[in-house]
DNA sequence: TCGCGCAGGATTGTATACGATCCGCGCCGA
DNA sequence: TCGGCGCGGATCGTATACAATCCTGCGCGA
């Protein structure tokens, strides 16, 4: 069933233009990692679970030693967390945490349009990567698919990054980004969705306009203010809640 | 030897008052990422080499599967680079590279050390934390040992970064001070090592001083521009003409 | 001579098997 | 009653075995 998942996170790429980008062989390793984030952002793993590996070999049908790859992997970058001998659990999701992940992508990305803009890179080609990504975005908001949505937005941002020229901001900010996909599945954020399809519309346009400050600020709205006023530990605590009724 | 990166990296709380800290016990895996990383910067393997999994299994008398669970770890980190059923290589490091992991280093590091001031923490604490860490640095300066120094220098910032207050940030800091350790301790930098220990004296005093503005100058002037007029492209090409000579 | 197919070896990806550690539960003696 | 104590199940860490894939070089025919 995450099958699907695997796909819509290959499908990364804007694509189509660029036929035949190097389209790594999918190993088990990377279904699992897709596996496990799809799971996680809808509410199948929820913060603070525990995770066993035998039980999710099973279940995908595969052996743990990939599991176990695949989970060193989101260690690594602080999507679970594990201890030797004992365990590994998802991450623990406050609204405290939120904050941080958020504080630290608004930078990265602020970074990113900086350089982007001093590369002028707010030419023809660099805004149509941007619209694009906008319409993906459209797309999953009117079908009302929240999974799809946030992978969707991810992809806005992703392109972003990628405009600033900087893979190692990039390979950063991918680490962020799957947290902030798992937290924005389980949360569906404050406003609604045709709401944050218009934010992007703004982004694109002082993007274009070129003013480092002002995009910078449009970034930080944009990121961090947006979820200033989730109460994320009520949405957390009643996920749980929900969860005990029905098992 | 890396033994003491590994407690430096628990060492996250400022103070020392609080002992016994969480020793997470050593698995296979920590000691192969910590040799992957000491091999790397002593210069045993070099950018662009290959990593033979079967290899490496031998060399540390361990079976192939917490290799592979290091290397994945690594990858995730940017540290090496791997394709599916072709192999594994340390990163290629081109002055261009090093440029991009210095540019969002001091950005992270500018951003921490914005939140540490903005907390109040350059008082008594923080000072001695920072002071602790020079002086480690300075122990190393005299001892000529240029991994202990480039441990030690990462050991410094991270101090600074975990005054930021956000593990998050941290945790992404790590990433890039794998790297770091590794180009450090290949290149040798520019500046004799007596002088850089200086540079983190005059860094602690601006950080006294609290000027948010002053400190992301003086960490930029230490961190970006630093490394600016090294020619590292030529010091890799050396290294690998030194090998050729005498394998 | 040159292009092509195709073994053979090397290396990676995955599965299975086994040992190490932790945790909860029941026994037992004070 | 209560606290130590050992034991068994569950789960993680590691080793070994096997399958999938890729690269290399050789033979063969045009």
């Amino acid at each position: 069933m995450p099958r699907n998942a695997a796909t819509a996170e290959t499908a990364e790429r804007p694509d189509a233009a660029r036929r035949w980008e190097k389209a790594r062989p999918q190993t088990m390793v990377d279904h699992a990692v897709a596996a496990i984030i799809a799971g996680a952002a809808r509410g199948a793993i929820l913060p603070g679970d525990r995770i066993v590996e035998a039980e999710l070999a099973r279940d995908m049908g595969i052996s743990r030693v990939p599991i176990r790859e695949a989970l060193r992997i989101l260690e690594s970058q602080g999507v679970v967390t594990s201890e030797p001998y004992k365990g590994i659990r998802l991450m623990e999701v406050s609204h405290a945490r939120l904050e941080q992940v958020l504080d630290v992508r608004s930078n990265l990305e602020i970074l990113a349009a900086r350089r982007a803009l001093e590369a002028g890179r707010n030419d023809r080609a660099g805004l149509a990567a941007l619209r694009k990504a906008r319409d993906e975005l459209d797309l999953a908001a009117k079908r009302r698919d929240v999974y799809g949505f946030a992978l969707a937005d991810a992809g806005f941002h992703r392109v972003l990054c990628e405009l600033g020229g900087n893979p190692v901001l990039s390979m950063l900010w991918e680490s962020l980004a799957r947290q902030v996909t798992i937290i924005g599945g389980l949360a569906t954020l404050g406003k609604p969705m045709p709401a944050i399809v218009r934010e992007h519309d703004l982004l694109i346009k002082v993007f274009a306009r070129g003013s480092i400050d002002e995009m910078a600020r449009e970034l930080h709205e944009h990121i961090v203010v947006m979820a200033h006023d989730i109460d994320f530990d009520a949405i957390v605590a009643r996920r749980i809640e929900e969860r005990r009724q029905k098992p």
